[in-house]
DNA sequence: AGCACGCCGACT
DNA sequence: GTCGGCGTGCTC
């Protein structure tokens, strides 16, 4: 076994294979299957992932790995394959797949220097490079391009004077602190205290506290506790009788935290009901999806800790995937209340440094449970024993980038492999999940009371165009207006939710009607108040605001759309003594921000909680007896077949954040059309009838869960190549499926623009074709290379959730 | 993806 | 005649 089959850090469809390196004598025993290593490849090195050992190869001359990466592997047997299967299911390359499941401070970053040839003299070389060189042994590539010498270094690595260095540089640096620890036994340090002169106090001091703790101690934490100087510790070093080290730690993002622990809560009737055949599934070791659809405010989170309990006992492992977990900090600390240490935590807020030593606790089996957002799938536990995706309907569990998996049907494999349970919690589940519940697919368990049986909030709709005609212009109306001032008066909370998205300020002419759009995307560009530009969000165009209209010098400019912001200043002048906190993406970009804005409303600082889709989720406080949701439906405009489910859940969930404790909630809901039925159905709360309503219009419009979808997205420069060959695909596509499968297209997509290149696509809709991945792979094979460099570029989606 | 190899146009 | 454009094909 002295060959290892290795998948190139190369995403391109001709290295998408194995390839096969020697491996050296003294590697044998290091390198296995789910190893780091780097090999030579071509003229450059690059990172590779061995995938197998094998005694034999096809190929006759190999060359030799040149190191490995990790001393134990970081992909283990299970997520070797749980890679093949992504890459299948996902028509992604193999490294990709393997690259997503692991933490981003394992991908290899690359280096290409210039170094002076042994044997050569700096003086050797021509005067301006021998410039370059003289304080350096070394130059980076691009700053030789940067200097033009590109060619003389050529020349120079012609006669041999330099050498080209490919680099392989891994980026994970591991922390680490000076640490202290006794050198000698107990005994042999009551003796060298005693030698101390009785002027060294310090080092007495030091001796004492190692008498006590024997092991290491950080040497910031000794010298501050014992206030002692570096000194004593220097000389009792010298003399041998401590040590001092540079040992790793751990970068713990909740260091800072003290979480009391807690133990478990009673179980309402309709919990126990709940739990009973999630626990019966860990106890029997059976897969089996479970979809538990329980209200807002009736315990979920309680179920999902005592499944983890059970699982835990059994000595297994537990995943929880969470929504962007940095948005519900109150779901961190009750896991962590209740696990304490054996918690990890995985989101986007951490740094790449955070989420490495997050996920080494994983690996080395420090920790029993992860909760984290989507990637935390992947995390590599052996022994896994539950896997529980909480909001399950939440659309940022499917990756948008290639891979592009959905969270769900990695949950459910993985699952699979260990013969174990997968929770999918929701108040509103997806269309998807509910669909299959009610086939039998999965096992429906509800709750559809609150667990203090505390009501349901009252909702009401206001018809904004009725506030229109008896001149209300104000983007509150009447009675939310009222009602935000009454629970003023009463010291009671209010949550304000403005759904910006869709609806981004934008400038316009009030003259001509000219709206300023991006000159490389076919989009408008998006006013940002804070720095006074126009932005693209697409790909990052700027410009400044126009004084004065560029089609017709009108000065009559005018922005539009309704920015939190803006509300904000609203607010204030009508009520001046409201006491606002505003959460967005401009409040909460600082790390930390988001959990400081949210503790600062718990604890009363603020009447007035204002701001995007961030507040939806999670917010469990007492005090919040009022939800105005500014605009209902910005959303339900979008050309999403997904727009009136995603309506009903957000007003459902934001409706939810009211009245979950002793005091009764309210909730208005503001809209310009409140004879929809998703609004409409989210008043009454209604997920039933919803279900029903959309379902219905699912099955008309051949939608999932009627359909399965795959979306074909072509791009180019040039409008017409664009559509010729998305013209060929559906061609193509049309004639290898079955008559009951539907292609739509070729069309512009939704966005037919970005970053100067004309996008088309083409939506395959079908219920059964075993063909269609077999055709979507011929058809990237074909396009990829064909075109390659030439910039066409194809992406294929299987089961999209945004369509653009 | 990089990079080398190789085959055609505009220059000393 | 040579420098350099980027089209083509390979990397164990």
């Amino acid at each position: 076994m002295n060959i290892a089959s290795v998948i190139v850090d190369v995403p391109a469809k001709q290295t998408d294979k194995t390839f096969d390196y020697k491996i050296p004598d003294h590697l044998l025993d290091v390198i296995k299957p789910g190893t780091r290593v780097i090999v030579p490849f071509g003229p450059r090195k690059i990172q590779g992932f061995v995938t197998e050992l094998k005694d034999q190869s096809s190929f006759s001359k190999l060359r030799s790995i040149v190191e490995p990466l990790d001393l134990t592997p970081v992909l283990n047997e299970e997520l070797l394959q749980l890679g093949e299967w992504l890459t299948e299911h996902t028509l992604s390359y193999k490294i990709s797949s393997y690259q997503v499941m692991l933490p981003a401070a394992l991908k290899a970053k690359y280096e290409k220097k210039i170094m002076l040839a042994k044997g050569t003299v700096v003086s050797e070389l021509p005067g301006n490079l021998a410039e370059s060189f003289k304080e350096k042994s070394e130059l980076k590539w691009d700053d030789a391009v940067a200097k033009g010498l590109v060619q003389q270094l050529q020349k120079e690595a012609a006669a041999g004077r330099i050498d080209v260095v490919y680099q392989v540089k891994d980026r994970v640096r591991k922390k680490r602190l000076k640490h202290v620890y006794p050198a000698i036994v107990p005994e042999e340090l009551k003796e060298a205290r005693n030698k101390l002169s009785s002027q060294a106090s310090g080092q007495q001091a030091v001796i004492d506290f190692f008498l006590e703790h024997p092991e290491p101690v950080e040497q910031r934490l000794l010298l501050s506790t014992l206030g002692i100087s570096q000194a004593s510790i220097t000389s009792l070093a010298k003399k041998e009788i401590v040590k001092v080290e540079e040992l790793e730690v751990y970068r713990d993002p909740y260091a800072e935290r003290k979480f009391e622990r807690k133990t478990a809560l009673e179980l309402t009737a309709e919990q126990e009901n709940a739990i009973i055949p999630i626990l019966s599934s860990i106890e029997k070791e059976l897969h089996e999806v479970f979809l538990l659809y329980g209200v807002t405010g009736s315990g979920k989170t309680e179920i999902y800790l005592q499944s983890i309990q059970e699982v835990l006992r059994k000595g297994k492992e537990a995943i929880v995937l969470v929504p962007e977990i940095s948005l519900t900090p109150q779901m961190v600390t009750r896991f962590k209340e209740r696990f304490g240490d054996l918690v990890a935590v995985m989101h986007s807020g951490l740094s790449a440094g955070e989420k490495y030593d997050e996920w080494r606790k994983i690996q080395r089996k420090e920790v029993k449970v992860v909760v984290g957002a989507r990637s935390a799938i992947f995390a590599p536990f052996e022994n896994l024993g539950i896997i529980i995706i909480d909001e399950e309907h939440e659309t940022s569990y499917k990756q948008e980038e290639n891979p592009r998996y959905h969270a769900r049907d990695v949950a459910i494999q993985r699952a699979k492999t260990y013969a174990c349970p997968v929770v999918l919690g929701s108040a509103t589940p997806s269309l998807e999940s509910f669909a299959r519940a009610q086939k039998g697919r999965y096992t429906l368990l509800s709750l559809p009371k609150r667990m203090n049986n505390q009501a349901l909030p009252a909702v009401e709709i206001v018809d904004m165009r009725e506030e229109l005609r008896t001149g209300n212009r104000s983007m509150f109306s009447v009675k939310l207006f009222e009602k935000i001032k009454d629970r003023i008066e009463r010291k009671e909370q209010t949550v304000l939710f403005l759904n910006k998205r869709g609806h981004s300020s934008f400038v316009m002419c009030r003259d001509c009607g000219y709206v300023m759009n991006c000159p490389h995307c076919d989009i408008t560009l998006t006013y940002h108040r804070y720095n006074e530009q126009m932005k693209c969000h697409y790909c990052g165009y700027e410009d400044r605001v126009p004084t004065i209209c560029p089609e017709c010098n009108s000065e009559h400019i005018r922005y539009f759309g309704t920015g939190t912001q803006k509300v904000e200043e609203e607010l204030l002048k009508l009520i001046p003594e409201a006491r606002i906190i505003r959460m967005d993406v401009d409040t909460t970009g600082r790390k930390g921000s988001h959990e400081k804005l949210l503790t600062a409303f718990q604890e009363g600082q603020a009447d007035i909680l204002l701001g995007t889709q961030m507040i939806a989720k999670g917010l469990d406080f007492p005090n919040i007896t009022l939800v105005g949701v500014l605009s209902a439906d910005t959303m339900l405009n979008l050309p999403d077949f997904r727009s009136s489910e995603k309506t009903f859940q957000l007003l459902t969930q934001v409706s939810g954040r009211a009245g979950r404790h002793k005091l009764p909630g309210e909730v208005v809901i503001q809209t310009y059309t409140p004879e929809h039925y998703s609004v409409e159905l989210a008043g009454t709360q209604d997920y039933d009838r919803f279900y029903q309503q959309e379902m219905l219009m699912r099955k008309v419009h051949q939608y999932p869960p009627f359909y399965y979808l795959s979306l074909v997205t072509v791009s180019h420069e040039e409008l017409m190549k664009v559509v010729s060959v998305t013209e060929k695909i559906a061609k193509f596509i049309t004639s290898r499926l079955s008559k009951d499968a539907v292609v739509l297209g070729p069309v512009a997509s939704p966005i037919p623009r970005i970053n100067d290149r004309y996008r088309y696509q083409c939506l395959i809709k079908y219920k059964k074709e075993p063909e269609l991945s077999t055709a979507l792979k011929t058809i990237l094979d074909q396009y990829q290379q064909e075109m390659g460099s030439g910039g066409l570029q194809i992406s294929v989606d299987l089961n999209p959730y945004i369509l653009m």
